[in-house]
Order: C-alpha cells, then structure tokens, then sequence
DNA sequence: CAGTGAGCGAGCTTCCGCTTGACTT
C-alpha cells in the first residue's frame, strides 16, 4: 500500500524525483502519452461538434494496466506531467482513463528537477486546466484533419503512400524554394584588393584591405597602376574597445546546430546520444525550448567557474527566450554536474557532452574584452584609403572555453594582432592583390540549419524537430546528398617590386556536403499543394492557428468553434480539389532528338522521374530513367539524350547480346537473363568486351556457389550463400539460419522446424497476439520490412 | 538481392507530439 503516487512522464525524471521525495511517495512515469487518436476513419465525430475517439495507444496498455493497479492502493495521486500544453493533456488522459477522482488527484508543475522545485510543487497543488487541455485537442485534431485529408488528395492526384501535414510540407516547401533561389541565381562579379605592408624597421606583415570593391577588372588594374608608384601614410588610427558576450546556453534546437558545426552530427544522432547521458543522468532533459537555467545550476556553474578559473571569470545570470513559440517547460539542457568535466561511456557521447558543458560553462562567464584597432593607410596617386584591422583580446572571459559557431564562416579572417604603429608613419608594400569574386546565392540546408528554420517560424517542436526531418526523407521529398561542384575561372593580378602580373585561377564552385536538396517528387508534391492549400502551406499557417490555441487556452474562445471555423473552408477546397484538379506528373517538355526528330519530355513514371522520346499515342517510345542528382526541372536536351546512349551493345557473348546500361543498384552488365553489377572502378561506358566476359564469369561462379544445400523433398527450399552468410530460402521468402547451426548436417525437418519457428513474426496478425502488446510494434515494423511477403500471404 | 516504366484495379498508405525500446537485414 502506497500512500501517494506520483506520476512523471519520463522513467529517467520519475527516478530522480523518487530519490527527493522520500518513502512515502512512489514515483511512476506514462512514457509519454497514454491515449491518442483512433487510426481509423472514426477517430474524430465531425458531424458531431468534432466528438474525438480516443484509445490508450497499443504499446501503453502495460503501463496504463500498472498506473491503474497502483493508483487504486494509492491514497493520493499526483500528476505530474510536464507544465506545457501536452503535459496537461497527458495529466487529463491518465485522469479520465485512470478512473480517478478530483478529491484524491492534485496536479503538480515544476520546471526543473531539483529538490527545492519538487518540495515546492508538492506544496502548491493545483486542479487540471481543462482549457489548456482543449487547446492540445484542438491542435491534435487540426494535424489530424490536415494530414488525413489532404495525403489522400495526393495518393489520388500524384501518388499513393504520399502525406501532407501542417510541419512536414512546409520544411520541404522551404527547401524547394531554396533550391529554385540557388539554381535561378545569377551571380555577380567584381574585384577585391587585398595588401601586406610592413613597417620600415620590421618584417612582420600588415594585412590591409580596400573597403569598396572595383566593379571591373580594369579599374582594379588602374589602380594597381597607381598604387605601383604611390607612397603608403597612416593616415588615422583608431582604437576601440569591445566586448563579446557568451551565447545562451543549449536547447534542442541549438545543441543540434552546434553538435552539426562542431561535431558534423546529423541531428537524428546528437538526439541519441543525448538521450543516452540524459538516461545516465549526466545531463538534464534534452528536449527543451527554453534556455532557463535553475538557481541550483547557476550556483553550481559559479563554483566550478571560480575554482577552475578564478573570481574574476564568474558571471552568473539568466538568459530570456527568443522564441515566441516556446512552452518553456523544462531547464536548458546543461549538465546535471558541473564538476564532471567529462564522462565515462565513448567517445561520440563524451564528446557532446563536453560541448554541453563548455557551453553551460560559457554561458556562466564573464564577457571577453577587446581592442579593436582600425588603421587607415592613404594610396598617394589613387586618392584611395585601405584599412588594416587588429584585434587584441585585453580579457579572454568566456572564450577560454567555448566559441559558437556559424553557418557561414567562409571569407571569415580573423583580425589578427598589428605592431605598434602611429599616425603618419610610412609604411613599406609588400605586395598587392586583386582577386575576381562573385557573389553567392543563400545556403542550401542542412538538417541542422532547417531546424533553425522551423524553429524561427514556431513550426514544430523539440521533440520533433529530428523525425520531422527523418519523414521528408524517408517519404522521397528530399535527400541528403553532396555535389562535387564545378570549375570556374577567375582573374587574380598581383603587384610585386613594381610590376604587375595577371593571371587566370580556377577554384571550384558549388561544392556541397551533406545538404538537403528536393526530389522530383517533393517539388511536385509542394507545387500541387501551394496551388490548391496556400492556407496550410503559408509559412505563418502555425503561427496563426497557435494563436488561436492560445485563445482556447485562455478560455476566450471555445475548441470545437476553432477546429469548425477552419474545418469548413477547409473541407470545401479537399472536396473541390478531388474532383476538379488534374492528376499531376510532371510532365515538361525538355527539347527534340536530333535523329528521330520526335519530342523529349520529361514526367514521374510508376518507379520515378524518367524522360521519354515521342509522346504521341501511336508513336514507339523510348523510355530512360533520370540518375541520381538530376532532377527534371533542371536537366538539359544533352544530359536526357546521353541517356538513352543506354543500354549500350557491348557485343556478343556465346550467341547472346551483351549490354550495360544503369538500374536500380546502379551500373550493369546484362547477358541473356543475367544481371551482374559493374564494379564502382569502372565506366560502363568504356567497359570492352573481354572485360565484360570476365565480370559474367565471375558472376556466373559466384551463382553456383550460392547454392549450399538443396533437398529433394522439396524443390524450392535451398540454403544459400548471401551477403550476411548462409540463409534458407523457401518459395521466395528468406529465412534466417540460427547462427549455431551447421549448414553440413542439416536435415529438411531440421530446415522446416527453423521456418516454423519464424512465420509468426511476418504473418502476426491474429487476434491471439493482441493480448501481448510487446508484439504490436515488432509485427508492424515487421510488417513494412517484408511488404512483398504480406502480399503473398493475401493471395 | 533485384533489374521495371501505360495495361485489370483489391486494399493499402497518411498527421503531430509526448515518451522509450529491441531489433536486424
């Protein structure tokens, strides 16, 4: 018999808290939501003032039957779900599904897991905010509408198994647009000067640079010209002092931006390693928008600071949250000890850590003082000023331990340190350089600096900044790729001892690593939608409808009257659209073939963007699909018509052709029925006939080998060699071997017990399994994994 | 671990936010 129960949403949160509350309390958590939407057509009563069906979700029936029993022996229960909307809605699903009751159920709120905070919530109880949980089923309902109303209107109009939502189609509408800037940029030129002095008695370099830029190639060389037999007089120097201030500690979003800078992570991997030191207890809750940090923290941070680095580095203070979206229902994420410079675990976690730590740290200490110094050298002959700059850091404070990066930190070099140095001194030219530069278009995103993006917009939230990202990928609207770039020329002329040399360099431009770039589909997709639901893909669509959950939250406005307001119109364009929009593919028109002199076109086939030549109904087509990285907005006549060079006639082998052309798994060769893959070493283009033979043969050999064992029981069972070892393979499904087992000695019996004991797993859909939730997932990942095996289970 | 691309057209897909697991191919 427990006499208090409370109730936390994370199992990590609810065992520290159980430590600060003593032996009265037990301390249980929900892991999340309990209860969501039906996944059917009936989940939400639209005739019915938008009555919402909920279910406790499959994986929570456990938990809820524990909370249950526990809640029954309990004589109070505390809810003590996070102090934001979802919280309160969760803290009201365990009450309802509970059965509990309003006199033995106090709801408690803390920002922070600390002893004083909990101690203080226990003494502050407080009833459910029944307004507040409206405003959460008003936003769950309206995402529910949208993206079960509107990834039906694309399976019909472009294709199926497609979805629409109020997050996920904005982030890829942001990354089609910043395409379209990229590749509809014209880029500007013009020539930058740049000189190294020196002091008449020294030899140490003075970097100094013209402010304007010269718009041609012909005024940098006049001025060149000039400079040649000009004198170089400091003309003014002027000293400044400066300071720079520490950035906020970390949130989700920023730890993931920094983690991706730093540390080259993809966001999906700093969101697991910080849940592994969070559920170590090393750092506290990494899903957060706020950058508060608790008095206990800063007193901490202050002790480590002054003992680590003295008095005078020690700056406490709190940061204010930018984001106008933010719940700010949790600390920053900082670490839970400030005393543990590192942790034990490997190498990628520690690594996170530190920069947690160093930024927490950061964020403690004092502003770094500086000296800027900015010198003016007078061109005699040009009537021209360069500019030298200096900075010296008089007091290093917070960049002892950390700087924050930034996305872009090309052309970025750092004022270094000038010799002493007085007005109307003279100065010696080493040389001068002009260089030709060109401007360039916004950034492409990365995971990273698109959740900066969102999170600027107020779209989405901690929590699903990550599978946000990890969807429009996995849906084919965007990938992660990188571009080689491509050369370009640019003039560079140097003055050296009087003479002036030019010359032609190349660098290479458009170098990408690891960037968001839209698919044909996502372009599509985003195009169809913004032409028929402006409303939901407007970057302010959330900000508004927030707004309006606000109001609900405040009791100003009720829930249903919000969700009816924006269902009406709303249902009226998904209607409208489903019938009289055309069904969209793509289709654009890239040029004519030069040796038939039909039409190319480009469009969206069944398996993805190919181009065609001939499009008229009675006409024979010739169809190729686009390689990886083109995209048919943007191919050219040439790059479609290389296309169809494939399959290329290599020649012929015993009688059968032999040709290479690209698939699916990349380059191949084909002979007869044979498909055998070219080595990544080699062109398919210039790929000659001996060696062909030579990678059939190799092929050829490497089928017979597959085959380990058959038996004559039955013809379409074998065990075969594959990728990861030896495998049953049994009317086409493949089996797995337990790793023990020797393929020698095997019997067919031995064979079809193994595959006995496996078919539950794929084909687990019987209402026997219902009663073990464990199951549930595992049959549905199951269940995507093997789509091909299901359909035969059909049949 | 397969190499297609209109066609017959069953029954399927899908949202956003809270949380953690237990898998392998």
């Amino acid at each position: 018999m427990t006499k208090n129960l409370v109730i936390v949403e994370s199992p990590a949160k609810a065992k520290t808290i159980e430590k600060f509350l003593g032996k009265d309390f037990t301390v249980r958590s929900s892991f999340g939501h309990i209860r969501d939407l039906d996944k059917g057509d009936d989940a939400i009563d639209i005739k019915n003032g938008f009555k919402p069906n909920y279910i406790v979700s499959p994986d929570k029936t456990k938990v809820v039957a524990e909370l249950k029993k526990l809640a029954k022996e309990s004589e109070m229960i505390w809810l003590a779900s996070d102090e934001d909307r979802e919280g309160e809605a969760i803290s009201w699903h365990l009450f309802e599904v509970l059965g509990l009751n309003e006199s033995n159920t106090k709801r408690i709120v803390f920002h922070e897991i600390t002893k004083p905070a909990i101690e203080n919530a226990i003494k502050n109880p407080r009833k459910i905010d029944k307004a507040l949980v409206d405003a959460q089923q008003a936003r769950r309902i309206l995402d529910r509408l949208v993206g079960f109303e509107l990834s039906p209107v694309l399976w019909r109009k472009v294709k199926p198994s497609l979805s629409a939502g109020r997050v996920q189609s904005v982030a890829v509408r942001l990354i089609v647009e910043r395409e379209r800037e990229v590749n509809n940029f014209n880029s500007d030129t013009d020539f930058k000067i740049t000189a190294e002095f020196t002091k008449k008695d020294n030899s140490k370099a003075i970097k100094a640079e013209l402010p304007q830029r010269f718009k041609s190639e012909a005024e940098a060389l006049e001025f060149l010209k000039l400079s040649s037999g000009s004198t170089f007089d400091i003309t003014n120097i002027e000293v400044k002092p400066a300071q720079r201030k520490a950035a906020a500690p970390f949130t989700t979003s920023t730890l993931q931006q920094e983690a991706s800078r730093k540390l080259g992570y993809p966001v999906a991997k700093t969101m697991l390693l910080a849940q592994k030191l969070y559920e170590a207890g090393h750092i506290t809750y990494m899903r957060t928008d706020s950058v508060n940090l608790s008095q206990t923290a800063i007193n901490g941070a202050a002790a480590e600071i002054k003992s680590a680095f003295g008095e005078r580095y020690s700056m406490p203070r709190n940061y204010t949250t930018k984001s106008a979206s933010a719940q700010e229902a949790h600390e920053a994420i900082r670490p839970t000890y400030f005393e543990n410079h590192t942790v034990g675990g490997d190498q990628q976690e520690n690594k996170l850590y530190e920069l947690i730590w160093k930024r927490s740290i950061a964020s403690q200490m004092a502003n770094a003082e500086l000296e800027r110094t900015i010198v003016d050298i007078n061109v005699s002959k040009a009537n021209r000023t360069l500019r030298a700059e200096g900075e010296i850091i008089k007091f290093d404070g917070f960049l002892k331990v950390y700087l924050e990066s930034k996305d872009d930190d090309e052309d970025e070099e750092n004022a270094g340190l000038l010799p002493p140095l007085s007005k109307g001194e003279s100065l010696n030219l080493l040389h001068m350089t002009s260089e030709q530069k060109f401007s360039r278009p916004a950034p492409r995103y990365t995971e990273a600096s698109l959740v900066k993006k969102l999170e600027e917009l107020g779209i989405g939230r901690p929590s699903t900044y990550a599978p946000t990202i990890s969807t429009i990928q996995k849906r084919g609207y965007v990938i992660k790729d990188n571009r080689e770039g491509t050369p370009r020329n640019y003039q560079t002329s140097t003055l050296k001892n009087g003479e002036i040399k030019t010359k032609t360099a190349v660098e290479n431009t458009g170098v990408e690593k690891s960037k968001l770039f839209p698919t044909d589909i996502g372009t599509l997709v985003t195009d169809f939608l913004n032409e028929h639901f402006k409303q939901i893909m407007d970057y302010g669509f959330t900000a508004l409808v927030e707004k309006e959950f606000d109001e609900i939250a405040q009791g100003v406005i009720g829930w249903t009257k919000m969700i009816e307001e924006f269902y009406t119109p709303f249902h009226k364009d998904v209607d409208n659209t489903m019938a009289n929009a055309e069904r969209v593919k793509g289709e654009r028109i890239i040029g004519t073939d030069p040796v038939s002199g039909k039409a190319v076109s480009g469009r969206i086939g069944r398996y993805g963007p190919l181009v065609q030549i001939g499009d008229q109904e009675d006409e024979e087509k010739k169809f190729a699909s686009l390689r990886p990285g083109q995209t048919l907005e943007t191919i050219t006549i040439e790059q479609a018509l290389e296309l169809f060079k494939l399959p290329r006639l290599i020649g012929e082998h015993l009688g059968e052709k032999v040709t290479a052309a690209i698939g699916r798994f990349g380059p191949y060769i084909k002979f007869g029925s044979l498909f055998a893959s070219i080595p990544k070493d080699r062109d398919l283009f210039e790929i000659t006939m001996p060696e062909a033979i030579e990678i059939i043969e190799a092929k050829q050999k490497a089928e017979a080998e597959k085959l380990i064992k058959s038996f004559k029981e039955d013809e379409e069972l074998e065990i075969l060699k594959g990728r990861w070892g030896p495998y049953i393979s049994h009317n086409k499904s493949n089996f797995k071997l337990p790793k023990d087992s020797n393929v020698e000695t095997l019997t067919y019996n031995d064979v079809m017990a193994i595959i006995e004991k496996q078919t539950p797993s794929g084909g687990r859909k019987t209402s026997k399994t219902a009663a073990k939730p464990s199951a549930a997932p595992k049959a549905k990942a199951k269940a995507k994994a093997k789509a091909k095996a299901k359909a035969k289970v059909k049949k």
